[in-house]
DNA sequence: TATGAATGAGACTTCATTCAT
DNA sequence: TATGAATGAAGTCTCATTCAT
């Protein structure tokens, strides 16, 4: 999958060649991902040629190289950094419990990732970049599974012990990618966040969840 | 010879060039169009290269500028395509009349959209490749506000009389962003069209207008 | 070197592919050439597109293959005309008599052909692109040879009526390719003409016959 | 890093995009120069394409514009090489002094010029070069005026000590542009430097420049 | 390991020329 | 004969990637 094989570069794979495991190369590292992010969120995927990145981080094109393989690798890894931080934030706010209704714990939850779309332009940039791109197919998925696996499935499933898997799936999907859509709707026109779409994804999301906990009454 | 000049360079921008006046070009421009999106369903964004266009659809690279000045107005003369669809559905079946509930004009609509999608794979990637380019930034403007404005404002405004202009902007906005989306999302993996998800979609909407009416009562 | 054969095109060769005979001809051909000569004129030569031309010339590019094989001969057409032009003013003014001194002989030709160059900047660009296309060649050739021949050579053996051949012809060279040269040069900057640059031009070829004369007593 | 970037998107123009530092770079520019130079004497104008130059260069074509934007700033490198060489030639030889003669100065200078000419076929294709190509106006001027203003001003101010300003310049676009041409005249036919027409140029500036001292005696 | 100059396949686009109407 | 849409070879230039230093 790696390594010296330098006749077949499509084959390479997308995963980073190496993990970087001093402090510099660590840091080295997030400075490519961010340039790549600034990028993107500036001026669209078409804009991300990997010199940029490595001007941009004031890296070397060598140094890129070094560590990704090539510039899918980049995206993957871009995929991998917002997805983590998403699914942390779900975990710790997506809840239930004695003194947290499901209520507060979806308005916290979508108010937590407004503030993450807010404050980083680039959420929308790379979820759009890597839907687009057919080498990314697999990373794709995992934005995904990763995401609807753990903390989202476990928070439909407290409000609907009985829904059978594929519905709880369903579901999760259904609120996954209208929120990530809705937040980055949010963030168009102007720089500044439209508050009313977040309410109305809070609206949105809430009615639908009630509706469905009506309808499949214990 | 007046006004049907096909030779002056390129004036950087998205429009065609000309408008196929004869039978014959027009048909040569729809298979262009035809081509380009065959493309970016099989292979993605990336894919969509000019030689390949003419190479799929049989057509010399040079008829291909004859009518695009560049790739990007390719794109855009995609999402004209689509978007006109898409608001001849609306402007056709999201009505509200004596004889019709809103329930069955938004499931009638949802279902008409489903199709779209189910029999054109290609809805979707159009879409995504609008998204992504940063030529295109007036084009999907556009996207939206024909939709908005007309057949989908409208609609919510006959259930929802006394919510004030923003307010409709902003619950047609969610309502488009989310029905694209989700319909494509239904269409994701494999071929054939996840039907659970097109029921959540209009339970979702359903349960999104319900409240907002059940919220506002005259 | 002409005709019916289509494989070689680049053997054609650049001769008018036809003479145009009917005055509707005729007419087209001068719009064709003139319409060269102001893109010449006005953007350069790489601006000299086959198309520009007849667009320009509100003719069909058609039209244009009709008479003329490649555009090279376009070139080649205009080098004859302002050519043609040019001879028959020295034939005219160039001219030494019993009321006619060569100082006045030389005053009046340049005043001429001063006038010529002021009326129609595109003699020096029609010039210059001859001078520079490889294709062309010939037809440099005989722009000197058939100025040189005639009218100039008659006129400095006035003059120096003991001098060789060859050394005529190096003095006609040197009065011809100087006058082409200075004349443009006082077109240069701005659209007027600089008159003391054309006066520099008489002052220099008068002193310099004057002093072939006075180093050539008889 | 800063400072060395050779990505940049071509900012149109017709500079360098980068100066070469190392030896080995300087010699790759050199190469290239050389390259457009022998093709544009060799086959002319249209000759010179940015793969013909790079491939006679013997360097890739991304190298090619590793250092030049597009090809006219190549012609602009060009002129600036020959315009460089020409100037340092006057500024040595073109000198009036106690020993010197402007007489010897004027005869020196045009066989050294005239040499330059002869083992340098392509001094006057360039030249033409940059007469020919719209983009290259500015570059122009400058090769007039860099010329102008020293070396060749200074000597006609020596000869004429009171003439205005303005008649200096006349005079001395008047010589450089008639030597520019008749020492290219000189090299047309065959590959042997015609010495017949430098004869006639040195004896035409020289009646020239006599002449005008004659008539403004101080 | 880091650097960044060098590479070259290949993208986009133009434009001279042809040929069906 | 006139037209101008169509062709496609070929030009300009980019950018992902390599590799000598």
């Amino acid at each position: 999958m790696e390594g010296t094989d330098t006749t077949r570069p499509a084959e390479r794979g997308i995963q980073p060649r190496r993990q970087p495991v001093q402090a510099r190369s660590r840091e080295r590292v997030e400075k490519i991902l961010d340039a790549a992010v600034q990028l993107l969120a500036e001026d669209g995927y078409d804009a991300v040629k990997t010199n940029a990145i490595a001007r941009r981080a004031g890296v070397s094109i060598g140094s890129v190289y070094q560590f990704f393989p090539n510039r899918f690798a980049i995206f993957n890894a871009l995929a991998q950094r917002y997805r983590e931080k998403i699914a942390e934030s779900l975990a710790t706010h997506l809840t239930v419990g004695p003194n947290r209704s499901w209520e507060e714990a979806l308005e916290d939850t979508i108010d937590i990732l407004a503030e993450m779309w807010r404050s980083d332009w680039a959420f929308h940039s790379v979820w759009l970049a890597i839907q687009n791109t057919a080498e990314l197919r697999d990373s794709r998925e995992q934005y995904r599974d990763v995401l609807l696996r753990e903390p989202l499935a476990r928070f439909i499933r407290a409000l609907l012990p009985r829904a059978p898997d594929a519905e709880i799936a369903a579901i999760g999907r259904v609120m996954l990618e209208s929120s990530n859509l809705l937040l980055d709707l949010s963030m168009r026109r102007g720089h500044a966040q439209d508050s009313r779409v977040i309410d109305e994804l809070k609206f949105m999301l809430h009615s639908y969840l009630q509706a469905h906990i009506a309808a499949k009454p214990e």
